[in-house]
RNA sequence: GAUUCCGUAGCUCAGCUGGUAGAGCAAUACACUUUUAAUGUAUGGGUCCUGGGUUCGAAUCCCAGCGGGAUCACCA
């Protein structure tokens, strides 16, 4: 069902059409100049902008009578324009003016304007429009933001409809444009440094008929012609070493995992991580160029190392504090856990009030209390280092402390937000650790490991002492835009597919009988279905008719009696 | 998954202890030649999320469902 104002819309650009007017043209438009460009440099130099080209959306119209002021938003940002009859439209004919202008065009509009750049009285920088083409009619109307003195006025705020349909959420709320330019900015940023060390830039498969290399749930599909289940990955990181062995000194991914789990805030199906191994280096060294990377994405990001995340001032510029993890636990709880026995560390949990059940080991209860006790605590960039092997079966074991590996998390605002170790490359170790996780599913571990017997088969054909770390971007972009939700920074966030409302097309209803002009008034009285309206009371709906039709002020025939009890035989 | 709050015009929101809906912006018409949340006057616009129930009467009370937010649990 269409609003009173998507019809008005739709009969103006019926109405373009019968002027002549092609409200959807094919030719392009040139354009030569940007509303930032006009803002930032149009008062150093005025003659530049004496013949300009530009092109954008319509977000409002102040009309006065034969001159009107109107704002166009580029990619850029917005510019006022200045229309005056008479400058467009010299001889008698007004029609380009009164009609076109005042009359066809609305908010959300596209056109492309030449004129020429001049400021107001009131000082504003404008265009004086002295020609316009209408680029693209458009046929819904936006929610109409407005701004002053640095208040918002009737904002388009909905969660839901900003998500379901960003398009508009980019539209009319700048400051989300602004996320995701930072977003891609971060990104550049990465990618250029990693050229510079001449790292390899690679893509690893997404349909994985074994998901290795982290702890999750996956989503299972099929494909057809090998008729075999293949899973959406969960992670890239075997396929990253296999090219480690296979001689790339450096390789790194954008890339999209996925995860079956459940969503909130901080959770999306699929997410973007960043991963990349070197060979040669090792975890220290990763630490290194860790503290390189976030303190070149704050300052591309936000010009400086210093930013504010929620309440907090948190300082990008290295070097890290690093804690080893029983070191971090000792430090918030007073409790040294080091080579501490399983049941006195499950009583400490119990004692803490923390949450444990028998297929806890060691390494799983330190974790536990860790997360506890020690994350929320780590607001300014923490490395956290030297875990317990068993949470680690793709780590290298540590080169002094019997029982741990050379594993770092990075921990920012209290979240975990990179995770790297210096690669595990004994084949046999490997093949042991797998093995440890097999035994774990079979203790109902839904998130152990599988065994994949190629990604052994290529270590023991020799990978070179590697460091790895992944990164999460999604959340690395939270940080630096200061957002408390991932869909904040996601483009189109998963949501719940939208229920549409079922309706018949105008051909069922006719093949009842039902009169074309009578086929709106029935979905105005709520039959948006044949069933539906099958379901009524005939006699009711012929009495309705007459009703609407006065209601409506339609001046159309009512349908005899007998014909519209047949549309319900 | 649990708890809790919300769903009213294109958008943002009012609507009391039940009496068939209001505002601002947007839209339409008219006026207005440098305005800027432009202004003035007038007008139109609603499946009050859906389905049941209570009631003479439900946007309002009760139940169920759908959708969303927030918090918590699991996971990155």
């Amino acid at each position: 069902m269409l609003s009173e104002q998507e019809l008005l819309r739709r009969q103006k650009r019926e109405e373009l059409m019968k002027l002549g007017i092609d409200p959807y043209p094919a030719e392009l438009f040139e354009v030569n100049v940007a509303a930032a460009d006009i803002h930032k440099n149009y008062e150093n130099n005025k003659t530049d902008y004496k013949n300009i080209s530009i092109a954008g959306r319509l977000m409002s119209f102040r009309i006065m009578g034969s001159a009107s002021f109107a704002e166009l938003q580029d990619a850029t940002g917005r510019i006022q324009l200045y229309f005056r009859r008479d400058d467009l439209c010299p001889d008698e004919d007004k029609t380009l003016y009164n009609t076109v202008f005042k009359k066809l065009l609305d908010i959300g509009d596209i056109i492309g304007v030449k004129g020429y750049v001049f400021t107001t009285q009131t000082g504003e920088i404008s265009i004086h429009v002295t020609e316009f083409k209408i680029l693209t009619k458009s046929l819904k109307p936006l929610p109409v933001v407005k701004e002053a003195d640095g208040k918002t006025f009737d904002g388009f705020t909905d969660p839901e409809l900003r998500y379901r349909q960003r398009y508009v959420d980019l539209i009319v709320n700048p400051q989300v444009r602004e996320i995701f330019l930072k977003r891609s900015r971060i990104i550049t940023t990465m990618r250029s440094l990693f050229d510079s060390k001449g790292w390899l830039e690679v893509e690893t498969p997404i349909l994985q008929s074994i998901h290795g290399g982290a702890s999750a749930r996956p989503f299972k599909t099929h494909h057809n012609s090998l008729d075999i289940p293949l899973f959406m990955r969960i992670a890239n990181e075997l396929y990253l070493k296999r090219l480690i062995v296979g001689g790339f000194e450096g390789v790194y991914e954008f890339g999209k995992m996925f995860r079956n789990e459940g969503m909130d805030r901080t959770h999306n199906p699929e997410f973007t991580s960043l991963e990349f191994y070197v060979a040669y280096k090792d975890y220290n060294w990763m630490m290194g160029i860790t503290e390189e990377i976030f303190e070149k994405v704050a300052l591309a990001t936000n010009g400086t190392t210093k930013v504010i995340v929620g309440e907090n001032e948190i300082d990008f510029e290295g070097p890290f504090t690093r804690l080893t993890i029983a070191g971090a636990i000792e430090k918030y709880t007073g409790i040294n856990v080091e080579g501490m026995e399983e049941n006195v560390l499950r009583e400490h949990c119990k004692s803490m009030g923390i949450e444990v059940d028998a297929t806890m080991g060691t390494g799983k209860l330190i974790d536990e209390i860790f997360g506890e006790k020690v994350e929320a605590n780590l607001i300014q960039p923490t490395f956290i280092i030297d875990y317990p092997v068993e949470m680690s079966p793709l780590t290298k074991k540590h080169r002094s402390k019997p029982g741990l590996v050379e594993r770092f998390e990075l921990f920012v605002n209290g979240k975990e937000i990179a995770n790297a170790y210096s690669e595990l490359n004994d084949p046999i170790d490997q093949r042991e650790r797998f093995e440890e996780q097999l035994r774990l599913a079979e203790r109902g571990d839904e998130e152990a490991m599988a065994m994949d017997e190629d990604f052994l088969r290529s270590l023991e054909y020799g990978m070179p002492p590697t460091a790895g770390i992944g990164i999460g971007i999604d959340r690395l972009t939270m940080l630096m835009t200061n957002q408390s939700s991932i869909q904040e920074v996601l483009f189109f966030p998963q949501m719940r597919p939208e229920k549409r409302v079922e309706v018949s097309t105008d051909a069922e209803f006719e093949t009842l009988g039902v009169p074309a002009d009578w086929i709106p008034v029935l979905q105005k009285m709520g039959f948006m279905t044949i069933d539906a309206l099958k379901e009524a009371n005939p006699n009711k709906v012929f009495n309705d008719l007459g009703g609407m039709r006065k209601k409506l002020k339609l001046d159309i025939a009512i349908p005899a009696k007998d014909d519209v009890l047949k549309w319900f035989e």
